[in-house]
DNA sequence: GTTGCGAATATGTCTAGACATAATATAAGA
DNA sequence: TCTTATATTATGTCTAGACATATTCGCAAC
């Protein structure tokens, strides 16, 4: 049945769990078809229930077979949506493409936090915040205009650092560790000061990322990101899995 | 050391996780730290070290933990930020939103696949496909254009449906299993007819929503749909995980 | 100082059991 | 017939080993 080889640089537990993947992906098992119980598969494969209830376990975590007791294990009907949206810091972004990174820190200054911003208020934090605006380049043209608030009281080295040189989305990547973050993406007309700096109209249609960064519940950071539309895709590659 | 009570209704390997875990996310172990030894956990917990090897797996899946032979376990730098995005049907999320959902067919017709046009070419499919035109509202409100394309060869059924009245992204999900999608997400202006379909104006920037969906590498279906910029947001939750 | 080899060691994988637990089917009783 | 106990069964978890394998350390030779 099983149609791999017998020397296979893969381990067993691997390679059962990708021919039980096979069956599902392939429609043969269809969603909620009761795959071989793990007796079953442990005497197809001559191996210990160990291995067999390792390679469904991968599965089960995979969102691809649910298990119920006493009854077997059947193949899941996949019902939400989900996809691993990669956003990587946009310094790396931009090397990676080959291009020349450029930076221009706009300005810089202490503040309270605006609690009447919901966007800010959102971040929960009340104290002293560092408010940065600065401007991403790739070879040269504008590619992203960055509006960041910091929180002081999660990140007190960063009032020590100018930010004249490194990104603040950098330094925070190498700095300070998040537990939690949430993106909002949409589409926005810049403002005319933001249209000015991207070097497009205030017709362009922008791209509008924002992320809210936290610690265990603490705020540490609220960012905007703008880039001009016709630069930037969001790629996100998806499979059927788990809700 | 581990905090946790003795009487957990949880099992051993998960408990095991997660203090391992509570160490991580609390800054207590950081990013290349060398967690104990397996061994070491075996005695401390007083259980057999594949107790502790599963429970080391799990955080070595979630991309918390990096293992290295003969060295040892090392808490991971989140260098990659990875999300689940959530884009469930249209219709689907209207109606959770509690607003009324309707939907207006534009035109339906059978053609070739645009073989110039890269975005289709992207389905690898090269014969008969239909063509789909239609729009979403929500409480009334134009809420989405959609532009699409069904591969027949992938999907014959779809011949005989009309789509007077069920939208194509929802037949879809119910009729037809996939296992590959790729979004692309991104900002544009809407040209004049999406425009005056969305009731916007061109300037007005609109998010583009391109969706690639494949069955065992076979294309079933690429849409294109459009959102008027103010009234959608993407959203996505974020933890650090693995690259 | 540098390179190469062998020993030590932590993880990777697997076995052949064991008992626990939840869900189901079956049989007995009201 | 309906309800309730009981036996059955598949998965959940765990043990005490075993051998494989990759990596690192230390020592020796160059």
């Amino acid at each position: 049945m099983s149609a791999a080889a017998e020397t296979d640089d893969r381990s067993l537990h691997q390679r059962i769990s990708l021919d039980l993947e096979a069956q599902i992906r392939s429609g043969a098992w269809p969603p909620g078809f009761r795959i071989p119980f793990e007796h079953e598969l442990t005497t197809q494969y001559g191996c210990a229930r160990a291995t067999v209830n390792k390679a469904v376990s991968a599965l089960v975590a995979a969102g691809l077979i649910e298990r119920r007791r006493r009854a077997g294990s059947f193949v899941a009907r996949p019902h939400v949506q989900s996809a691993v949206l990669r956003i990587p810091d946009i310094q790396a972004e931009i090397t990676a493409r080959g291009q020349a990174y450029g930076y221009d820190l706009l300005s810089r200054r202490r503040r309270k936090v605006h609690a009447g911003d919901p966007d800010e208020a959102a971040l929960g934090v009340a104290g002293m915040v560092l408010d940065l605006h600065c401007r991403h380049r790739a070879d040269g043209l504008p590619f992203a205009v960055e509006h960041r608030i910091i929180s002081l009281a999660a990140a007190p080295e960063a009032a020590e650092v100018d930010f004249a040189n490194v990104p603040p989305g950098t330094w925070l990547l190498q700095h300070v560790a998040w537990t939690e973050a949430e993106h909002r993406i949409g589409a926005v007309n810049p403002d005319v000061a933001t249209a000015r700096l991207l070097r497009v109209k205030v017709a362009d249609a922008c791209l509008s990322v924002r992320r809210w960064t936290w610690r265990v519940g603490q705020g540490i950071t609220y960012v905007r990101q703008i880039f001009p539309g016709d630069a930037y895709d969001l790629v996100a590659r998806f499979t059927p899995g788990a809700g």
